[in-house]
DNA sequence: GCAATGATTTACT
DNA sequence: GTAAATCATTGCC
């Protein structure tokens, strides 16, 4: 059964850390808690992408602060939550230091709570495996809003943990990233995270290779 | 103030 | 496999 007591919310120096890469392979089987209406709804992280403001022309930030990324100039820790397409809520993790624009995009989840929940939200008769395994799917089964863009991580209304029962080592695999073809030479960047082998990892086919 | 576009998903051919 | 849905942010007038 799952027990909530045996996670662990993650502590604010989690956040800090310079290696934004680093930061989004840690985040690798953790879990994301959302408490939304006072319902609780968790999944855990299977895969990720970093985005690197300062020198990454795929990141939203790297053409400058502005209104909607400012958030990723904040210090680690918050959320920001983006509505791509006008339709999908992506929820992104800033991390690093005020000032410097990075973030982990979180891609695909395992449901582990709050499935029923998951379930309404996200309408018809989805598949229990497609339920959060994609940036814009998750974020809407775990009733992500950009209302809650640039919450605190550390608060009770989204939040993201560990879990003190979970084994250490897990089967990480490193690609380019998806969906930022313009990006030029910087979408080769092997910047995308995920567990190896993991159901919920949104495979992702194409790849205009020469 | 107005028009173009995107870190995607879903449905239809 | 291709195309449409849909709207906040962005850039230019």
């Amino acid at each position: 059964m799952f027990d909530l007591s045996s996670y662990e919310k993650l502590p604010q120096s989690f956040y800090n850390h310079s290696d934004v890469v680093h930061v989004a392979k840690e985040l690798l089987g953790k879990y994301v808690f959302t408490n939304i209406d006072g319902i609780i709804t968790a999944g855990k992280i299977v895969e990720t992408e970093a985005y690197c403001g300062r020198n990454d022309r795929a990141c939203h930030a790297y053409a400058g602060r502005t209104e909607r990324t400012r958030v990723m100039f904040e210090k680690g820790g918050v959320a920001y939550v983006y509505l791509c397409y006008g339709i999908h809520h992506l929820f992104n993790v800033v991390s690093n230091e005020e000032g410097l624009a990075d973030a982990v995009l979180i891609r695909a989840l395992e449901p582990v709570w709050g499935t029923e929940t998951m379930h309404i939200r996200r309408g018809s008769k989805v598949p229990f495996s497609k339920l959060t395994a994609g940036p814009g799917t998750l974020s809407k089964a775990l009733g992500i809003h950009k209302k809650h863009n640039a919450l605190d991580l550390c608060g009770d209304t989204l939040w993201l943990a560990r879990n003190i029962e979970a084994p250490a080592e897990l089967e990480i695999e490193a690609t380019t990233r998806v969906g930022v073809d313009y990006a030029g030479e910087d979408a080769l960047l092997p910047w995308r995270f995920y567990i190896r082998d993991h159901p919920f990892v949104s495979v992702k086919k194409k790849k205009s290779l020469t």
